[in-house]
DNA sequence: CTAAACTTTCAAAAAGTCTTGAAAGTTTAA
DNA sequence: TTAAACTTTCAAGACTTTTTGAAAGTTTAG
């Protein structure tokens, strides 16, 4: 297999697991693009690479710096915008887990706390059952919080290697 | 809030929840459904639950069951069947662990495998800085599965309390 | 200024995904 | 058997998400 063709092989992976995880195909590939590029890119060369329009380029390039996955570049002596994507896997794991704690953790928190709340006999065998339930995913959110959160501040280190040996 | 709009809520935001993670949104309802539901439900009770329709239900439960978090249940008797999912969340999440390693990590590895055999003069810059990225992956994507594996043999313990104490 | 170079927006179209419902299939009681 | 009760299938339609591309907006060099 040829450079070229295993990084096409690369985006089209990356797109596909994206999609499975909720995130659009096209941002997925943007990434790998420009994880796989050593120089930044503009949006012409993205637009060529992936054979997609420019509107489609400019949205989803800024979702993905939404993300903090990729930050604009400019060259001396050049008015185009170029676009980077962060390379260190680690750092890119951290900042995903970082935002969808944010985006998706802290809103479902919120509705589990206020139907934990429901109103009646706290010893109706139902209502019983119900906040049981809830609170048993209430502990678990917190606890998946809790773990990003130690995540996103630990060492790659933590992760490649440490971890493991601890369940041994 | 009456226990019945709680169980609406919960429902509700569950299926938002799972839409953002990729699973149909009418799927991640009827677990959340069944999941509070202290009695197995038949495919009318669902339908009526979640006004939608029986072929709806049927591919949905079908698929809850693929994932390993529905069963089927028969009530003596009663020629209908009911379906009942795991209460417990601890296993819930294994099985869902369990399920998106199978589906989705084991295929990006091979896939990463093969374009990390790319043909050419390793020495050349792109080759080898491409190849530099593709295996930090690959060893990310490895750490993550043999942590997974980790967790879905692990008991409860492990995640609820045990581990955050290792990072204090 | 002005015009060229470049970026952003967004309504409409295309593509993709999910749902319906009626027909076909299966099981069971009698 | 038969027919009623129940489940499964899947083509067509509904809905959702993504993409396009042309127009509007912005920036900069001269």
């Amino acid at each position: 297999m040829k450079l070229a063709e295993a990084k096409s092989e690369f985006i089209q992976a990356w797109g596909t697991l994206g999609s499975k995880w909720g995130i659009n195909r096209t941002m997925a590939q943007l990434h790998a693009l420009l994880f796989v590029s050593p120089e930044p890119m503009s949006t012409e060369d993205m637009m060529e690479a992936l054979n997609i329009s420019r509107g489609n380029v400019n949205m989803n390039i800024r979702e993905l710096m939404d993300w903090g996955l990729v930050e604009k570049k400019h060259k001396p002596g050049d008015r185009k915008e170029y676009f980077w994507a962060e390379k260190d896997i680690w750092k890119v794991t951290k900042q995903v887990a970082k935002e969808r704690k944010k985006r998706e953790l802290e809103p479902i928190m919120k509705v589990l706390e206020q139907v934990s709340e429901v109103e009646g006999d706290k010893k109706d065998k139902n209502i019983k059952a119900f906040v049981e339930s809830i609170n048993a995913i209430r502990r678990m959110a917190s606890n998946a919080d809790k773990t990003l959160d130690t995540m996103v501040k630990a060492e790659e280190n933590w992760f490649f290697g440490g971890i493991l040996k601890l369940f041994k």
